[in-house]
DNA sequence: CTGTATCCGGGCCGATACTG
DNA sequence: CAGTATCGGCCCGGATACAG
């Protein structure tokens, strides 16, 4: 008569959460942390908090509206904290938190495993297409510039 | 003719590419492999090859015209082969590719992640709520003078 | 079984103008 | 400096229906 378990009690108290399922809650976590901004500024953060302006220059190319929005879930997750400083003008700052920091490792690798291997990606890329034209082109073989 | 090195140059050849850079051709790799379903396809692949319905069951949700265009970006980009054995029906199995496999690890710990630290942004965001509430819904806080 | 084609609504996101 | 507000286009992505 030792514990019987059975198989639903077990994955409810154990499993929890399984970010495949999509009724799952950790699922929709899963699609925001997936997202290019929010893991660009945590790359940013991982030197050390920075305020508005920094985080909007080096991150070139974002609006201060997905800036903002961005900030704003993080903060709303727990991720990073808003300091103002009351200067004139105000100042700003984030930083990381706890939570936020645990991801930074993540972050990091994923934005250091673009850069290194783009030029692999991109033989494969040209791989692919090539391979493509030479099977949709059918005729002669003449390697001519098909665009759409 | 001697070498004349510019700075535009140097960069290319040493620091090469900064996700960054919204100019930069890393930062569109970046945000591809950002995506969800891409993550998940992953994570599925990580315990081995799986067919196209295997796939369709573990990642629950998913509808056909995702995972295909999925698979197909993966493919082109050289994370995924794609097997076609000419049995009746046709069977395709999909299995990460070298470049695949070292993205693995990533991919993993994003899930879990989001699996273990759920709880732990729940939390976060109910703070965040209910500050937001007392600070917005400035009337009168406490059920005393209501003055005119 | 493994997709492809099409429709179409929602929201993502950039651009811009304005505020404290 | 650090945002907020608003508009509008574009693409994501689900729901079919259908083909090889």
């Amino acid at each position: 008569m030792t514990t019987r378990i059975t198989a639903v009690e077990k994955s409810a108290a154990k499993e929890a959460y399984d970010a495949f399922l999509a009724s799952c809650p950790s699922r929709q976590l899963f699609s925001t942390l997936t997202d290019k901004w929010l893991l660009l500024v945590l790359n940013a953060l991982a030197g050390g908090a920075r305020r508005y302006s920094e985080l909007n220059r080096l991150m070139a190319g974002v609006s201060p509206k997905m800036l903002t929005q961005t900030l704003r879930s993080m903060e709303r997750n727990g991720i990073v904290t808003r300091t103002v400083e009351p200067t004139v003008p105000v100042t700003v700052t984030y930083e990381a938190t706890d939570l936020g920091r645990s991801l930074f490792s993540v972050a990091e690798q994923f934005k250091a495993w673009a850069e290194t291997n783009f030029d692999a990606v991109s033989a494969a890329r040209e791989h692919y297409d090539s391979a493509k034209l030479r099977h949709s082109a059918r005729p002669t073989r003449s390697p001519s510039p098909g665009r759409p």
